[in-house]
DNA sequence: TTCAGCGCGATTGTATACAAATTGGGTTGG
DNA sequence: CCAACCCAATTTGTATACAATCGCGCTGAA
């Protein structure tokens, strides 16, 4: 429900949910097939992202892929650059404290609330996608866990209602997951799962200063665990990519 | 400093500074004029905007000005309909609690924040906001009152620095005064010039509870003050808005 | 060897042409 | 008189063609 209506006697609403992001639904598959293979690394920030090759894989032309390309630009995960193209966004070390001092604001504040009106159906699904987060990392499906971190704080923050907070962290988030890319070190460093677990307890307990703290201190951790001399790595078949997340999907 | 640096071997950085808006300045430009236009409420939610008729305006082509409402409506001040064109958003009851939500939440928890580390520079410039829009309520300039109005709550977020937080808040404003076009009543409902006389006073004092207190009541009194029965307004000449616009710009 | 200047290839920026779809009005039938 | 239907005009969606610009490798001289 966080479309807005465009007129008080508005017409009938066509099945297509017409998400908030481009302008036609081909754009917005594109959109999604970029978002979803750099939020799971396994696009590189710096990636150079041509237009002619993406249209070639996708099947269209370079008008759509603009246009998603331009969306994912004001979303910062892709970075425009005036007749140089549309790279991979690479987060400076500045960047990276800016988002995570975001996350911990909000996410803090948003724990606070959601311990006060969490109810047994929000519990019971946190909870799985705790289970499915121990299954995947006791699995070592990297690509998996990171999703599923993510998908928790969105979860969380999902429960006060979709509405702009959840929009504005999954924003947040998907940065995250280009921060640890860059800096990120090796295996360990995606995103405790005993710290979600401690959180989550807090939250069953109703207790919210507690879990505030526990949030906070969680996003401290996973900045602190990050190695923010590093630069940028090695070149990357783009279009390999972008087939093989198609094919999944 | 919000900008990603793509490489960390970076070029030069040329004197267009480059807004993290859409593709090209030329698309900038008209986002910048429609959106100006929307907040100062000169075009009002409901309203067509026809891609010819803005390229005509703007004299460029229909490429630039969908290039424009694409972002425009990534933040929710357009609304686009597939095959239907592009209006100005009219934001539902439940929008405008969703984005005064995500105000208060965001916007005590900086208060907070705030009151610790202002400075003398950050007071005197909140306060020369502040005389300025008392001038121009003395004045009856209803469209600075309401630009003027929404600076201060983003000046006052910018204290703790330009960041992703900044951004959204700047975001929400933009929506808000949709919202007050949309349910607002006459000329008293925009924003309490008072409220933010005392929220400045408790930012001085540096009480931070108590500014974000204030805060929140404030929002809560703008949020009340809306007349949440209405419709939307009658048509208006969009090209003739615009090019007055572009004539002050 | 190294560096400055320059031309070429590749890629993006913009405009335009064409196709598809919706809206609204007029017409026809009940 | 009202409803349903159909058609045409307008507007958007997409592709493509052309122009502008940038990066990069080459050439040449210090």
């Amino acid at each position: 429900m966080s479309a807005t209506a465009i007129s008080p006697g508005g017409r009938k609403e066509p099945p297509p949910p017409r998400g908030a992001i481009a302008g036609g639904s081909r754009a917005a598959g594109v959109y999604r097939s970029v978002h979803q293979a750099v939020v799971e690394h396994r696009l590189p920030p710096g990636a150079k992202l041509t237009e002619e090759q993406l249209a070639a894989v996708f099947g269209v032309s370079r008008t759509i892929v603009r246009s998603a390309l331009q969306a994912l630009a004001h979303d910062h995960i892709v970075t425009i650059s005036r007749h140089r193209g549309a790279f991979v966004s690479a987060p400076t070390v500045a960047d990276a404290h800016d988002v995570f001092k975001g996350r911990k604001l909000v996410e803090a504040a948003i724990a606070r609330e959601v311990a006060r009106q969490i109810g047994p159906g929000d519990i019971a699904a946190l909870r799985a996608i705790l289970d499915e987060e121990e299954e995947a990392m006791r699995r070592g499906d990297r690509p998996t866990v990171i999703r599923l971190s993510g998908a928790f704080h969105v979860a969380v923050a999902a429960v006060c209602g979709e509405g702009v907070l959840t929009t504005f962290l999954r924003g947040l988030i998907s940065r995250s997951s280009l921060v640890i890319a860059l800096y990120g070190r090796g295996a360990a460093s995606a995103c405790g799962h005993d710290d979600h677990v401690q959180f989550m307890q807090a939250l069953e307990a109703r207790d919210g200063e507690l879990a505030a703290a526990l949030m906070s201190e969680h996003l401290d951790h996973i900045l602190g665990d990050l190695d923010l001399t590093r630069g940028a790595s090695g070149p990357v078949d783009v279009a390999a990519v972008l087939r093989e997340g198609l094919a999944l999907a």
